[in-house]
DNA sequence: TAGATTGTTAATCGATTAACAATC
DNA sequence: TAGATTGTTAATCGATTAACAATC
């Protein structure tokens, strides 16, 4: 499936299936550490995960050695090692194309911030909708998109909007400079290779799961 | 990572990643079938999804043998082929627990009903929205979630409570009958080997992206 | 020191791709 | 028939795991 998109990480020989575990490992130092651990092994790490000890340290020392025999890893200081490789330090400005029931419900979303991310504009093309505030911001008209993207910089993009307008809004963002979108659209966008998607799809997930479930109680 | 929970694929021979695509294939012949056509290929396939045809061919023929040499696959049939393999023809009733700004979206979604699902009951603790009306649904007490999953044999729940209380309410769950949950909370679950658990993270998924992002536009 | 745990190598396991005979 | 495309095999590629020397 490549990775969904045109993307391709080109530049690199870190695998990308290793990129998309260190959020996870992130995740659960950050929640270690407001527990007030000081330090953990990858054992412990991977118990927490669900997945191996091997598979931790050997993912971690594709960026460099950050623990210590014996010891084990330092969290705060692992936290920002992968914060800084994940290129999370700075802030992203995250723009929500969409203003709907998920629109709305993202743009509520707290849990960004902190985590690097900040919902700095939501844009819809329903007039009812234009003006509306959510969150301390106010709904653009989807006319502004170009222009307050390329205005402002913003690279990445959370697309809430209906698959029949997915591509066509998908064209507008990436012609502006967005280079990220997270696609919340049940449907495969096109984009150049330059660009990445990623795709949130409950139905899918649903689907997935499932064929593995019995209908009756066994 | 295994799978993301205990849950693994048992007595199957069948690779998960393998059924994972099969949503996929199913909702583009989907569209394949609303645009009027009846055969495609699995080049035709491939190149829609952004995968090799050899891989639709591969992943197909560890079902059965569905297509044609010289034609290819009759979309109609194909379609009806994927929906049984994934057990959709009879819809599944799920349960959406939170009501939340998430909760809500996730009430008012259209997309699950035609793709095999129904959302049946939502459930929140707050007083505020219990008694509350979404999308022809009422929400519950929170109280009701044994009673209701028992009572109604509900076998796949989404899961959309904060954080701090995704561990508990999925224990609840998982002992009222639930074998199968979707969760938008950003913690790794814990449940029995016969539980399945996939996430939906849009941090998680940005935070990846960031990594392959150039601040400045190239 | 002894025990614990890293980083790394080599072995194993699994997934993808290329190629093609079969055949519609 | 000739062209197209499947299903499948074998080769390739990539990811995970086991094991252990190094060392805190």
């Amino acid at each position: 499936m490549s990775n969904g998109s045109g993307f391709s990480p080109v530049h690199n020989t870190i695998p990308d299936i290793v990129v998309g575990r260190l959020p996870l490992y992130l995740r659960a130092l950050t929640y270690m550490a407001e527990e007030g651990k000081a330090t953990t092994s990858s054992q412990e790490l991977g118990e927490r995960l669900g997945m191996s000890s091997a598979q931790i340290r050997k993912d971690l020392s594709t960026f460099g050695e950050f623990g210590k025999q014996g010891t084990g890893y330092h969290i705060g200081y692992l936290i920002g090692q992968l914060r800084q490789i994940l290129k999370l330090d700075d802030e992203w400005r995250v723009a929500v194309v969409g203003a709907g029931f998920l629109g709305h419900a993202l743009t509520n979303y707290n849990g960004f911030r902190h985590r690097g991310f900040r919902i700095s504009w939501v844009f819809d093309s329903d007039p009812e909708k234009i003006g509306e505030e959510m969150n301390g911001l106010v709904v653009q008209p989807m006319g502004e998109l170009e222009a307050t993207i390329q205005r402002e910089g913003s690279r990445m993009a959370i697309l809430a909007v209906p698959a029949s307008a997915a591509q066509e809004v998908t064209d507008r963002m990436v012609a502006a400079g967005i280079r990220a979108i997270l696609s919340y659209a049940p449907i495969n966008l096109t984009v150049p290779p330059y660009v990445q998607v990623r795709y949130s799809a409950p139905v899918v997930e649903l689907q997935h799961m499932a064929f593995y479930v019995d209908k009756a109680l066994v």
